[in-house]
DNA sequence: TCCGTATATTCGAATCTACGAATGCTATCA
DNA sequence: TGATAGCATTCGTAGATTCGAATATACGGA
């Protein structure tokens, strides 16, 4: 590679976006927002977490420009700022699944031996 | 959704997942390990950091199942558990390139001025 | 069996992260 | 001009993460 530099600058960013990644109630809150904008107050009544847990993973999400804010009368409409995210997510989640279902056809072969 | 329970276990795996992939250096294995098995040794020199990070590293993804160790001889092989891994890092790679893209047009729209 | 190469693990310090609690801000409406 | 609804921010703390340094383990060859 020509620009060695260049290259782990990008690997660092985009530890920082998997980073973003990492918690529950933001991969809860990025499937929401993949259906569409949503305002705040519908993501606390969505995910049943405290308002100030949603309002402060928002800001992270938009502090690395995952989602994007735009005020609408008194209320803050998130969305997602590159759907792709979710395609990424999706991968993610059925690796998992994936993985899941062979644990489990595992298990049962062990039980009926 | 039938079970609230199942799918917020869903997501804690999730970020789990991410979690694991929000390394620079863990970034940077997983490509080099997606042209096939390498020893630890390759990886050392391929990246130019210190044996054991790169040890510590691979003891992290091993633990959560997405490289597989193989002993051949006196050298460990690694590769991945499941390649599905890179199409979901190379999702979000591309993300950053064009959102680095967009900011440098924009750049040069505000000199051009 | 002793040695060297290859790899893994442990430990401690520094840094980062998520959460609850409390508080602040802003727009609408009476 | 309060008052209220909707949302954001700050702060303190418990727990997690990363790294270097040191040390341990495993295997093949002499």
């Amino acid at each position: 590679m020509i620009d060695l530099e260049r290259k782990r600058e990008l690997y660092r960013l985009q530890a920082e976006l998997c980073q973003t990644l990492a918690d529950p109630t933001r991969l809860e809150l990025l499937e929401l927002l993949g259906e569409g904008p949503r305002p705040v107050k519908e993501l606390v009544r969505a995910t049943g977490q405290r308002q100030a847990k949603i309002s402060q993973h928002l800001a992270v999400m938009r502090q690395r420009g995952i989602v994007v804010a735009e005020r609408v009368g008194t209320e803050m409409h998130y969305s997602l700022a590159d759907p792709r995210i979710l395609d990424a997510c999706h991968i993610t989640r059925q690796m998992l699944i994936d993985r899941l279902r062979r644990q489990h056809a595992l298990a049962e072969v062990v039980r009926g031996e």
